[in-house]
DNA sequence: CAGAATCCCCTATGATACTG
DNA sequence: CAGTATCATAGGGGATTCTG
């Protein structure tokens, strides 16, 4: 094997320490929705309406929160037209979108993975 | 750009169900001490005083928990030696060294670019 | 359509004390 | 040392209603 999991703990020492910005992102990006919605958004742009009925079981609280958390993160960015019929539109920066490309293969880990974990499923 | 969002987020449509098992796998990993006791357990093995001085905050409940989801998901494995001053070791399974190679990448991006985004420090 | 504001519930998270 | 049990609390999260 080439990758030690002692380096990449050692490279993110930091992140053991309670102050460390790493675990505030990590609760953002990590959270419940906070996936999802990045998930959503990767296709481009996404109006709210959109989002809504795209992420299953999210509530309009919590896709505000969680939009505006990542807004404030600077992963998402928020653009609303002046029109009419009120018009919003979501897309991932560019840090959004970076951040998705190393998502990405561990959302396709775990969706492979996911039915092997006893915990999720009874097998009885 | 070689990998597209686009096909990133249809290989994991079955994610936005409320249902599917990667939801739940998804919830325990990216919980809040989830990555970190995995990511502590990469070196190999911890005892039960290792996990709780190597953590930074975290209580012995929400360690004792974690640990439990995670190996009834077949993440980490617990051993006990029945000695007389009791010694538990706990370890990562196959699949949670697996999972770990996964997460190395986006713990790397985020402790990089963490200090990046806005919503976790405040300037002022 | 987008979202803000409210009310409410429940669970995640914690601090402490107790036991094998 | 390695947990478990208990109690208490904050905030995550949901449903509903209201406004621009």
């Amino acid at each position: 094997m080439a990758v030690s999991l002692a380096e990449i703990r050692e490279s993110h020492a930091a992140a053991f320490s309670a102050a460390c910005p790493t675990r505030v992102v990590l609760d953002h990006v990590m959270s419940k929705w906070g996936i999802l919605v990045l998930l959503t958004l990767g296709d481009g742009t996404a109006r709210w309406g959109e989002l809504r009925r795209g992420i299953d079981g999210i509530s309009e609280k919590m896709l505000a929160t969680t939009l505006k958390t990542l807004e404030g993160d600077g992963l998402v960015q928020r653009t609303s037209y002046p029109e009419v019929p009120p018009r919003v539109e979501y897309a991932l920066t560019a840090l959004g979108h970076d951040l998705m490309l190393r998502l990405g293969p561990l959302m396709e880990w775990i969706a492979v993975h996911a039915d092997q974990m006893v915990g999720t499923a009874a097998s009885d």
